[in-house]
DNA sequence: ATATAATCCAAGTAATTACTCGGAAAACTC
DNA sequence: GAGTTTTCCGAGTAATTACTTGGATTATAT
């Protein structure tokens, strides 16, 4: 529908700190205040540069949060397929599972308070290109382990399960790395996920 | 924090259809623009009444979008312990989780496009305390069928477990709901849900 | 050094919005 | 039917907000 393109990017690097200043108040502002309170006035004194300099290098407001979720998301992703990568190697597929869950609660939780506004609270996040195909991707993903663990106890709706295994994966992934307690306890409640996620997909426990 | 209380609650025959209409209207335009576009003057011509009358029921527009949450809330809830209560009469816990995500996604689907906006979008909803508590019953309530379908193959974190087990299926009964999709298509979904829900919750797959 | 392009900026604008106010009409009480 | 309460209403207000504009300043190219 719309497009969240910016309008120039910056070429000098006077204009990219500016750029990425921008970047970095919408990200304070939202965790502290949330996607309500978020005014592209407030956004440009946050980041220390006239209404002006935003306007040259957004289009509007919506652009700013697109692209701050696009380098979030970029990050995460490229997490992730490097966490399959290595998972991939492991011949274990319920090591390679407890892997995949750790490594994406752990790149979500460095900024779970932008990320807890972001994914759940701005409107047209989800429909954003960089969260359909990392939705996609995460869907794919759970086909592959199903598979690797061996098919003997299938499922009879190969893809609607991996849908529905990865849906409730990725919620269960946020709902962990939004959760304000301390770390034991999230590695915790990770590996019991990766668990869970291993009996949905699988159908059994993993062996010890 | 706030309260949301109403202000006044409508007496007479004629006030109590003008606080539903506020209500309708505002369910209407959820569905239809968002809540981003929801603005009071918009609820009231919608409605079919000034804009003071609106304020002399609601303290403010967060508390008309609170009061309709409640009331659809309590819809679900209500299906939801009657399909409890059922469902505990039924011996097999299999045939119960069935049953019980069945009125889950039954109870969402003929507003789903409320229902989207309000437990998606909405950034006080999911604090509000017909929520919180609704989440709470499903904890306790995924706890109960791991219980009740033996504890051979047993989990262990029981609490954390089930914790995890009724944010994942919460959120995969919204997914379902949400899809726009046909009745068969739905059910199967459903159908599949229930089975990984019982496979997180025994660890094994139910019996034929 | 000059021309061109990039960057910066903030006062101003037009539109929107939540909510108030004060009084009129209708319903209930006795 | 007088008095009281409930209900209805919409013009008006004060605040907010996304975005424009046009000119000043700085960097780059030649």
């Amino acid at each position: 529908m719309t497009e969240y393109k910016a309008k120039k990017r910056p070429k000098q690097a006077r204009s990219r700190a500016s750029f990425d200043a921008i970047l970095d108040a919408t990200a304070r502002l939202l965790a502290r205040r949330g996607y309500e309170d978020l005014t592209t006035n407030r956004i440009a004194e946050q980041a220390g540069v006239g209404i002006g300099t935003l306007y040259d290098f957004f289009p509007n407001k919506e652009a700013v949060v697109a692209e701050l979720t696009g380098r979030l998301m970029a990050g995460v992703v490229e997490n992730m397929e490097q966490a399959f990568a290595e998972a991939s190697r492991m011949e274990d597929p319920w090591a390679g599972v407890r892997h995949m869950v750790t490594v994406a609660v752990g790149s979500l939780v460095e900024e779970r308070a932008v990320f807890r506004v972001l994914l759940r609270q701005v409107p047209f996040v989800p429909q954003l290109p960089v969260m359909v195909s990392s939705r996609e991707a995460m869907a794919a993903l759970s086909q592959r382990v199903r598979i690797a663990a061996g098919g003997a106890l299938d499922l009879p709706m190969p893809e609607e399960d991996a849908w529905l295994i990865s849906e409730m994966l990725y919620n269960a992934l946020l709902e962990i790395a939004f959760l304000d307690i301390g770390p034991e306890r999230r590695q915790m409640l990770t590996r019991e996920l990766a668990r869970l996620t291993y009996r949905m997909a699988v159908g059994r426990d993993p062996e010890a």
